[in-house]
RNA sequence: GGGCGUGUAGCCUAGCCAGGACAAGGCGGCAGCCUCCUAAGCUGUAGAUCAAGGGUUCGAAUCCCUUCACGCCCGCCA
């Protein structure tokens, strides 16, 4: 679809500035993968501003030079373009009709949605410590991870989604701690640990004699005492039961779990500093190993194992690291913004290994109105609880809307359109943007949200199934306005795909969705359907069933259900 | 104090990395559209010195410098 257009764009603007002896403008190193600067326009399908690089090399105008590259494209043989214009200094490309033809039938025949893309990837995301609940901090971290997992395998790499548990941190000493003085009661697993924890740490806090006790948990655990590392399993085990179910609750699941001290066990993390060591760059300060990362920019040392001989986070996510790069292509870890720094710091590490560094996609803090949040101090709202409200949101609003339906179809409706809510008002905002969280905007369903889009994806479905079958038809009777839109639009799925695969943006495919979607509706209020003449109800009715199929692929990638009525 | 990030209409956000054709959406405001395929929809309208100041450029929301505001980090925590 749009990439061949683009690639067909690409191929006659090279050839015709190889026929005017134009040179490439200077790759200054940044604009790569698009020396010739096309961009999307609002003026043409496709445009670009080569003219205004060339002018001072060829000491032409920017307008001559595009009237003599627009002289020297020939078209022959490039199906999807259908002309080129040139536009005082910009060039103009536009789709044929062919392509827009061509882009219906694939679209209508739902076989063409997955990108071309073979690399192995690794996406490490959520990872949270088992002492509690995810917060609706914590779910930035997977629904931004899930949904590059699905924009990752829907652009065709193979995708590992892991868990990263971290089993061996103070956090968790203190919650097996915690766990030999309170019992847990019979809440939710996570919620159940979360109790302990948080009356763990106010104990410590209160007598801070006691810190010797976790201190001896996490000595007992890291040196395999049998007994220590049965509970330590058995309590992670329990929250992270917990936190599945919440990530199931939001159509989230990973592939594999790896944990931390399992690096610890089979002597990687050991090999790790001997390898660190050998660098030369490493020394003993006061009984603790420490790293000097001076020469890649980071002045404070790098703890590497604790004068009691324990090792520390860092150190094993670094055997994690290297364990990952010998078993796959891209590794990519999504991380909250208080990682910057350390993650620096592991890169920097990594690379005196010679190991692979990961892509890492930071995303700022969720805020509550009142301040931050913190597990520890028990102050949060829990994705649960945050699930359970915009359920009950949604509830209300289809059982005013569809008062006929029975009670299994508005619970379901409501379990489907909350977690939609829910995921497209995270992964909407560009991860680098700090938020606040509001319930106002959590609750609205209207125009910027998933069920904007889950309606169009639910009429173009009752427009179908009203439609039962039908046969034959012609994509070149498409010609009104919201037709071509809508076409166009659809053509644009694997661009969005590959955009946001290869950057690793996954609010480029909320925003597509969003369009897509309003572009369904303006045709839909435009353009009678069942009721227009023979010919054009066939084609308008395979253009419904294209567009409904690119709504459920760009649903299904967004982690979103695409429900059929609603 | 140092590092990183953010600052776009009353509010929330896109665009910034790869500078170019009128700064794009949503919420809220105002005005319309259900004898017509689901109105969780559609249309119109008002609302922006793109934080401030300087610089680079034919051209800056976008690049550079300074300042201010907010967030995060600077632990033998993770």
């Amino acid at each position: 679809m749009f990439l061949e257009f683009w690639r067909d764009v690409e191929a006659l603007l090279r050839d015709a500035l190889d026929r005017c002896g134009f040179p490439l403008p200077e790759a200054d190193g940044k604009v790569e993968g698009n020396e010739l600067l096309l961009e999307m326009s609002p003026h043409a399908d496709l445009a670009s501003t080569i003219s205004f690089r060339l002018a001072p090399v060829l000491k032409k105008s920017p307008a001559e030079i595009s009237r003599r590259l627009q002289e020297a494209i020939v078209l022959e043989g490039k199906g999807t373009v259908d002309r080129a214009e040139a536009m005082g200094p910009y060039l103009n490309f536009f789709s044929s009709g062919r392509f827009l033809e061509s882009t219906v039938l694939e679209a209508a025949a739902d076989d063409c949605w997955t990108g071309s893309m073979t690399e192995r990837v690794i996406v490490e995301h959520t990872s949270a410590n088992p002492n509690g609940p995810l917060h609706v901090g914590h779910i930035r971290n997977s629904v931004i991870g899930d949904t590059l997992v699905r924009i990752l395998r829907r652009a065709g790499c193979r995708v590992d989604a892991q868990y990263y548990v971290n089993d061996m941190g103070r956090q968790i000493a203190i919650v097996v701690w915690g766990c030999g003085r309170y019992p847990l009661d019979g809440s939710k697993p996570d919620h159940a640990i979360a109790k302990v924890y948080i009356q763990a740490n106010k104990d410590l806090a209160a007598a801070p004699e006691l810190k010797a006790g976790v201190d001896r948990l996490m000595q007992l655990y890291e040196a395999g005492d049998p007994e220590t590392a049965a509970k330590f399993r058995e309590k992670v085990e329990y929250a992270l039961s917990g936190i599945d179910e919440t990530l199931g609750r939001l159509n989230i699941a990973h592939d594999s779990r790896r944990w931390e001290s399992e690096f610890v066990r089979d002597g990687s993390t050991a090999e790790v500093l001997k390898a660190l060591e050998a660098t030369g760059l490493t020394g003993w300060e006061e009984g603790s190993l420490q790293l000097d990362l001076s020469g890649q920019g980071f002045e404070k040392k790098l703890v590497l194992k604790r004068s009691d001989g324990t090792s520390l986070y860092t150190t094993r996510d670094l055997a994690y690291h290297r364990w990952k790069a010998e078993r796959s292509d891209r590794m990519i870890d999504v991380l909250g913004a208080d990682h910057k720094l350390i993650s620096g710091q592991l890169r920097a590490a990594l690379r005196l290994m010679g190991v692979r560094e990961p892509e890492i996609v930071i995303f700022e803090f969720v805020s509550l109105p009142t301040g931050s949040m913190s597990t520890r101090r028990g102050k949060f709202i829990s994705t649960d609880e945050l699930l359970d409200e915009v359920e009950a949101q949604a509830y209300r609003e289809v059982t005013a809307r569809r008062p006929e339906e029975g009670e299994e179809f508005r619970r379901a409706v409501a379990r489907e359109v909350a977690l939609g809510a829910v995921r497209y008002d995270v992964v909407r905002v560009s991860p680098e943007k700090a938020t606040v969280f509001d319930w106002k905007a959590a609750l609205d369903f209207e125009k910027l949200s998933a069920p904007f889009i889950q309606y169009s994806h639910a009429r173009a479905c009752s427009i179908l199934d009203k439609a039962g079958s039908f046969g034959d038809f012609d994509p070149g009777l498409l010609s009104g306005p919201e037709e071509v839109e809508l076409v166009k639009k659809i053509s644009q799925f694997d661009l969005a795909i590959d955009l946001a695969a290869r950057e690793l943006k996954p609010h480029l495919l909320a925003t597509y969705a969003r369009e897509l979607a309003e572009i369904f509706n303006q045709f839909y209020r435009a353009s009678p359907v069942l009721e227009a003449d023979p010919g054009v109800r066939e084609a308008r009715l395979a253009l419904v069933e294209a567009a409904r199929n690119c709504l459920r692929a760009t649903l299904e990638t967004l982690g979103i259900p695409a429900l059929e009525s609603m």
